[in-house]
DNA sequence: CGTATGACCATGC
DNA sequence: GGCATGGCCATAC
């Protein structure tokens, strides 16, 4: 008997790849809305990663969401108290304003193989300095 | 099915 | 860097 499992993977295509990304940032790092969604792809968005963050529900236990940040190194949630010590506990560093030195504690992103694998996008990779990554772009004019 | 909302982000000042 | 706007796309009503 084939009991097809009819999985709803219409419904969420989106939650589901999103808690499956965010599941892969290690102890210790941390993410940004924009980055999961880039990883995601297929047209996922920042706000719809934070959608997916707040449908959480129990599987918070699970699923390492105090890792995910915004693109300022901020906490966004509610309980921004809590998510900064569960992540101080980790090893995660803040500025004297309060917010994640992301160029210290940001998540490369998935493997090349893990990321083909299970049909993600890598992230691009990034230059330690602004700077430097500019001058190795020419302006041609 | 239109409107409002959201754990966001890029841009312009 | 901070503040205000617009845009983005999925959900809830």
């Amino acid at each position: 008997m084939s009991t097809t499992v009819t999985i709803t993977m219409q419904e969420r295509r989106y939650f589901e790849r999103i808690h499956q990304v965010v599941e892969q940032v290690p102890r210790g790092q941390v993410s940004t809305y924009g980055d999961i969604a880039l990883i995601v792809g297929g047209g996922c968005d920042a706000r719809i990663v934070g959608l997916a963050m707040g449908d959480l529900g129990p599987r918070s236990a699970q699923i390492p969401w105090q890792r995910i940040i915004n693109r300022s190194g901020g906490i966004s949630t509610l309980e921004a108290v809590g998510q900064r010590e569960r992540l101080k506990a980790e090893g995660v560093e803040f500025d004297e304003k309060g917010r994640v030195l992301l160029e210290r504690f940001r998540w490369a992103g998935p493997t090349p193989e893990w990321a083909a694998q299970h049909g993600f996008t890598p992230l691009p990779a990034r230059s330690a300095s602004k700077d430097e990554e500019d001058k190795s772009q020419l302006r041609l004019f």
